[in-house]
DNA sequence: TTATATCTGTGGTCTAGACATCCTACGAAT
DNA sequence: ATTCGTAGGATGTCTAGACCACAGATATAA
């Protein structure tokens, strides 16, 4: 590390971006840090300073630095920017926490879709998708019940899957090369009812975060459409927003 | 519009983007069209096609556009990353989801930072801060409880604000050239108790949404810290997500 | 002492090229 | 009919410059 490689298939950008990244992760440059100037950088590694510049503005994009004309690059202070916004599965996300995932099957079966999953998955409604109900855990208490919709080419060898030991989300780029890039998501709060209450072992009428999520792969395309039910008092959800600059 | 200045003070993939903006708005351009080749919008306003990347590379990243290598870069089908993900307001949030947005101040005092707060806005716990209670409504109905801490140098001067016509970030930016441009935010499912209630016209034990939120100016400082809790069944919270790309 | 100008270094914008990598379509050879 | 190679065009990466706007320090003049 510390050295940038001019042949081979890593673009010399990326290497800058993980040279740095490196530098941040073992305290050589700190929360608050002035980080050498573009041109320094592209003397130092001997690139020009456009290819500087472009590792930079990843990481500001990132979170990772903030920019002041005329003084130079900084290393941001706030953490969750750089962490939480990623799209994560459950088990990431859990263990993220500190907590140790657990994942029971309830369902798994191939249905047609009805209209509201049609309509975000993009498809014709009773066309036939794989639908998989779970109950979600961490360090062993049950955190939220979970109903994924997926809908792709060969989606109903989904069935054969052991997904009670194997992520869905690594499944799914494993064996299927299916990169899941970007989501969207809506928050409600709500009460448990009857149903819901039996399976995750808590009183009716208890406090409840209710979720819907479209994910959607490289191209645009939605893979899957996941509606989930967490137990109000075991999960907080964080998020971050930037507002775009408006140039004067 | 339609056409590049090469003098005057906007930079021109600013002006390109507004273009291209424009021409979504429009529906010159509908979603998952393949927009113009980079070299053919660089020859077309007379720029380089440097530029004319830069300006598509930023409209990528806001999620407006996509990119495919080999064949082209497309407009995106979804729309809610390119609206929400923004930092608002609440006035704006509302009047986005087709609501009359309202504010009743209930209280804004100077106090002392408690330890949270002090924390959150990086400051020594007891110092005096600027606290502003207010309930929020959406079509004359009470829809929220939000308590902002802000400390910044000169906030007292906040007391004489009317901060019920006013949107508190207007006047932050407009009088006190304060830009928000990025937040933090953590969301938790609860029930509402009674001394909320009251004010919220509701029963006790409805199911509400709690955010606490930490915003920053462009330098990286925090300002403000605020906890709303929002009526369970009045309001639905939107966020997106992106895992970053990996390359091989 | 206090303004005021200048100088230096920073990020911000922009150019005109170059080659690499990937996708698609088309045509040739099997 | 199928397979393969190639050509063209798209994005991806990279260069070596250039000038601008801004911030801060330093030196100069009132």
């Amino acid at each position: 590390m510390g050295t940038i490689f001019r042949k081979g298939p890593l673009p010399r950008y990326y290497q800058l971006k993980e040279i740095m990244r490196e530098k941040i992760r073992v305290g050589d440059w700190k929360p608050g840090d002035l980080i050498p100037s573009e041109r320094e950088l592209s003397e130092q590694y001997g690139i020009s300073r456009m290819t500087a510049r472009q590792a930079i503005t990843e990481l500001v994009n990132e979170g990772l630095f903030y920019r002041e004309q005329g003084k130079g690059t900084f290393v941001s202070r706030h953490k969750i920017t750089q962490q939480l916004i990623h799209l994560t599965g459950f088990n990431e996300d859990i263990r993220a926490r500190g907590q140790r995932p657990g994942t029971k099957v309830l369902s798994a079966q191939m249905i047609p879709a009805d209209d509201v999953v049609a309509d975000h998955l993009r498809i014709k409604p009773g066309q036939l998708i794989f639908a998989l109900r779970r109950l979600r855990l961490a360090d062993a208490e049950p955190l939220a019940i979970e109903v994924s919709h997926l809908s792709f080419m060969g989606c109903e060898r989904l069935l054969e899957e052991d997904l009670e030991n194997n992520s869905l989300y690594h499944v799914l780029e494993s064996k299927y090369g299916l990169v899941l890039i970007e989501a969207e998501q809506e928050l409600e709060a709500g009460l448990i009812d009857e149903d819901h209450a039996k399976v995750l072992g808590v009183a009716v009428g208890t406090s409840a975060l209710f979720t819907r999520r479209t994910t959607y792969t490289e191209r645009d395309t939605p893979i899957e459409y996941a509606s989930s039910i967490y137990c109000g008092n075991r999960y907080i959800f964080y998020t971050s927003m930037k507002r775009e600059q408006l140039l004067p």
